[in-house]
RNA sequence: GGGCGAUUGGCUCAGUCGGUUAGAGCGCACGGUUCACAUCCGUGAGGUCACUGGUUCGAAUCCAGUAUCGCCCACCA
């Protein structure tokens, strides 16, 4: 039993103890010192890896906090508790920052090369990695580190590459040119979800396109057809204006030609009912290579489809002066020598959505690539088949509702990316244009088509999207594909802890790949946290500069305290704002734990030797107010369990909270104070509240213990242990729910409200708080054991002295003078006397003001209860104990209402 | 254009199955220097639960609609 230190100083707590964890080896759930049962299923957790490309932030805190909170309840509970950490190589956010560092340095991709450039993105990840992992270390994890896992480590790519080839034979891959989103600035295709649709008010401008004469061949200078379009650079590539089927105004010139500008093209008037004859001039220009509703009209008319602009999004390849010219140059350019020629008609300002990348807020580009694509729509609904049977439920539920809606209208998903940061795409290609897909490391020994031998091939110079790696994490990081005995014990997994923003990106597609490569659901529950915010409501970034950095948290608060903060009145799904007020509430709390538990240890009776082994209270030296305390952790612990298997964690926060200090602290060790001093205490009944008092700190140590790891860790060690107890209270069991006093509350509870009812009374009256009063009291002759026993902690708490017991109301009645403070408490079963030391000869106006206020509110409440008793309906619809509880309560009122009448003189 | 969420005391938020008097923290007012804690203790004030209608014996809670704010999805040039 070390000595707890006076003060509470988070820092000094929390480094050693970690330290401990580590060496004791219990975070392995098949750690030397794991307590788990191995007849109880696991429990697992595979960590969202978070990016490597930087430092943790607060979210990433709060998410660890909850995911750690799961594991440590499980692995309390004795299953087989798994955390299985990991790190995300992160392709594209990578390089967007290694760009960014490359470019002051006057160096970029191309300059440096593919080998080069990777070379110093994994020098650059070496180091974020260790500030990563240091940084999960201080948050309290209790992950598995042995078992640590990386997006890009060997196992993850051959998981990859047998991932894909699995598709691509299961023709769930493929390949093809198609129209991508390109994002010009990272230089690379896009997924639709890495399009940030964008608010923006542009130009639409309404362009003269001749019609060209069907006998000379040459465009009539006065006979046109006016387009409208947001981006007149795609000029350059039209192929055919639309008009609609039914549109009058254009009917006659349906299939004759028009002439493009700039490139001089001749191109049909075509119908189809795409066009809206209402928008704009009724006729569009069709660009099928850079507009996904012109490519989809381009292949219903069989259109050309060229390309006209580059990697850069400069304009290329048209045979104009426009060459060269960046996109939005060339625009300039392009309206300034219409507006010349005349051909200009109008240009209006126009609302339109404008798609960016999600990275690089650069402008996105429709392009035609050839690209790898996997097709999600037999994928997607094997994933909804699994959440509708429930085999996999999404919390909160609402988010169902959302997963149904992109689940059932998802489209293909392009997972090339042009970049080099990534798992390279396992594709090879001959000469001939043979696809050949090959999951072993070292590739195809031939094309698997025409049998050219592995030296003529060119393997796909592409990587994936990076969430095609993340998809597989769930059963990646359990040595899938091989059939390892992780993957047999642990997958399965159980929770899928994440945030709301990556339900597509991620949850989706781990769904969708896990049912398809392990033919079974890869979590049993998805629990969407919520985002953290500022004070203000804001989304942290590192642009608005209101980033939290978790270590200095930590450093000033404790690691407990922000865990605490981040869960504590937090519900799934629903952002938080967080800031140094919810901070400052829970490193209150951890202090106060702190130091009742420094009360308790100083408090031992000196019957019992230092360093004894930890007994049970003895049953018959049990006073009321232990039995109250056992009764009410026994009430919380319930509490607790309902709430973690509800995945209610801001309540269980609540329940033990107010558990520890508004009934243990509060009245539990100051009801125990009294006790322990009173000479009239035996030692027997001193060490059964001694022992108590350990009894229930120990249950709350341990129910708080999965939220504040380190002070509870810290605290039980200072407290006496069972004889079955283990080392540390991070593999200590969990507590078992004790039996209810139901008589033991009833009667600590009307004793409490007593003294707070003195208490308020005295201060009402302004009589000065310090000073002893003689008080006189009623209570009901069931409650007098009570009473008595708890008669010297009264005194005190309710600073009651003398406090003389009166055996009725009318007794009470009769030594009471009229100066005197009156507390009725609930429904006057109890009533007390309060004698100011100086006397009154009549009630003060204090007193009276106060009793007719609460006259006041009772008649309320009486007469409220009378109106639904006196309706029939209620009495014969509702339930039988609802009624009786009205009827009870009535009856209360009425009392009391009768008591202050009398005290009044009315 | 669809979908979702939020709206509860001055502020930030809980409120599970509809059921006695809607809770907490902070802030505020008043009072506390004795032996766990001033990172504390005691007492108090402060809410027609956004609005309108409905269901029900009974609604913060369920239903419909309205308003404000926020988010997600969406290929009208």
């Amino acid at each position: 039993m070390p000595d707890l230190p006076k003060a509470y100083t988070p820092h000094e707590v929390e480094g050693a103890i970690y330290d401990r964890w580590l060496a004791a080896d219990v975070f392995a759930p098949d750690g030397k010192g794991s307590t788990a049962d191995p007849t109880l299923p696991p429990f697992t957790i595979i960590q969202p890896p978070p990016n490597i490309t930087g430092s943790l932030h607060l979210g990433h805190a709060q998410r660890t906090a909850v995911e750690d909170l799961m594991i440590r309840h499980a692995r309390m509970r004795g299953h087989r508790a798994l955390f299985l950490p990991g790190l995300d190589h992160a392709s594209i956010a990578a390089q967007f920052v290694l760009d960014g560092i490359l470019a002051k340095e006057g160096e970029d991709r191309q300059s440096l090369g593919r080998e080069r450039y990777l070379e110093r993105m994994r020098a650059f990840v070496a180091t974020t990695r260790e500030v990563m992992l240091v940084q999960q270390r201080r948050v309290g994890a209790s992950a598995d580190w042995g078992r640590l896992r990386y997006t890009m480590d060997d196992r993850s790519a051959k998981a990859v590459r047998t991932a894909f080839e699995r598709l691509y034979r299961a023709d769930l891959a493929y390949r093809t040119e198609a129209l991508v989103n390109w994002c010009p600035g990272c230089r690379t295709s896009v997924s639709d979800l890495e399009v940030i649709a964008t608010p923006e008010t542009g130009t639409l401008w309404s362009v003269r396109y001749h019609l060209v004469d069907a006998a000379t061949g040459r465009p009539e200078p006065d006979a046109g057809i006016v387009v409208a379009t947001t981006r007149p650079e795609t000029i350059l590539g039209d192929t055919a204006v639309a008009v609609h089927p039914d549109d009058p105004r254009y009917a006659a010139l349906v299939g004759r030609l028009v002439r493009v500008p700039f490139v001089e093209r001749d191109v049909p008037v075509i119908a189809d009912p795409v066009v809206d004859p209402a928008f704009g001039t009724g006729a569009v220009k069709i660009t099928p290579a850079h507009d996904p509703q012109d490519y989809a009209t381009g292949l219903r008319h069989g259109l050309a489809a060229p390309t006209i602009l580059g990697d850069d999004a400069s304009v290329t390849g048209t045979g104009t002066r426009f060459d060269g010219m960046d996109r939005y140059e060339a625009r300039a350019a392009m309206v300034a020598e219409l507006e010349t020629r005349g051909d200009l008609v109008v240009a209006i300002p126009h609302d339109m959505v404008i798609g960016r990348c999600q990275r690089s807020n650069d402008v996105i580009e429709p392009r035609l690539k050839t690209q790898w694509f996997i097709r999600t729509t037999p994928l997607a609904e094997r994933a909804l088949e699994a959440t509708r049977a429930g085999r996999t439920r999404i919390l909160p539920e609402r988010f169902e509702k959302t997963w149904e809606h992109w689940l059932t209208n998802i489209r293909d998903w392009n997972v090339s990316r042009q970049l080099w940061w990534g798992h390279r795409i396992p594709a090879w290609y001959c000469p001939d244009g043979h696809v050949t897909v090959s999951s072993a490391e070292t590739g195809p020994d031939a094309c698997e088509v025409c049998g050219r031998p592995a030296a003529a091939l060119t393997q796909d110079p592409d990587i994936f999207d990076t969430w095609f790696s993340s998809g597989l994490w769930p059963f990646s990081t359990l040595g899938w594909p091989d059939d390892t005995d992780d993957y047999r014990a642990y997958y399965p997994t159980s929770v899928m802890e994440t945030g709301y923003d990556i339900i597509f990106f991620w949850v989706a597609r781990m769904m969708m790949l896990g049912l398809e490569l392990t033919g079974r659901e890869p979590f049993h529950t998805v629990y969407l946290s919520g985002l953290i915010r500022d004070p203000a409501g804001q989304k942290m970034s590192k642009t608005k500069g209101n980033v939290v950095d978790p270590l200095g948290v930590i450093d000033e608060s404790g690691a407990d305290a922000l865990r605490f903060a981040v869960i504590h009145g937090a519900t799934p799904g629903n952002d938080q704002r967080f800031g140094p007020v919810k901070l400052e509430h829970a490193r209150n709390f951890a202090n106060k734990l702190w130091n009742a538990t420094r009360y308790v240890v100083g408090a031992r009776p000196a019957t019992i030797p230092e360093g004894a082994e930890r007994r049970l209270p003895d049953e018959r030296h049990l006073g009321p107010a232990e039995r109250w305390l056992r009764s009410r952790a026994a009430a919380t612990t319930a509490a607790v369990d309902e709430a973690m298997s509800g995945f209610a964690f801001g309540e269980v926060t609540r329940l033990v909270y107010e558990a520890i200090w508004d009934e243990y602290c509060d009245w539990g060790l100051e009801f125990a104070k009294v006790r322990l001093t009173d000479p009239g205490t035996s030692a027997d009944e001193r060490e059964a509240t001694w022992w108590t008092l350990v009894e229930v700190l120990d249950t709350y140590l341990r129910l708080l213990h999965p939220v504040m790891p380190f002070v509870t860790e810290a605290l039980w060690g200072g407290l006496p242990h069972r004889a079955g107890d283990p080392e540390l209270l991070i593999v200590a069991r969990w507590p078992g729910v004790g039996e209810r006093d139901a008589a033991a509350e009833s009667e600590i509870g009307a004793l409490i409200e007593l003294v707070g009812e003195i208490r308020n009374a005295r201060a009402s009256a302004k009589l000065p708080a310090g000073d002893w009063l003689e008080t006189l009291v009623h209570v009901p002759v069931a409650l007098g054991p009570t009473f008595e026993a708890l008669r010297p902690a009264i005194e005190r708490l309710a600073r009651a002295r003398p406090l003389e017991r009166e055996l009725t109301p009318e007794a009470l009645a009769a030594v009471s003078r009229p100066g005197d403070l009156t507390v009725i408490v609930g429904g006057g079963e109890i009533e007390a006397t309060i004698r100011p030391a100086t006397g009154h000869a009549e009630m003060g106006a204090l007193e009276r003001e106060r009793l007719e206020r609460e006259l006041a509110d009772a008649e309320g409440w009486l007469s409220a209860a009378r109106d639904r008793l006196a309706n029939d309906s209620f009495v014969s619809r509702a339930p039988a104990a609802v009624v009786e509880g009205a009827r009870a309560r009535e009856a209360e009122l009425a009392d009391q209402v009768t008591r202050l009448r009398d005290r009044l003189g009315r």
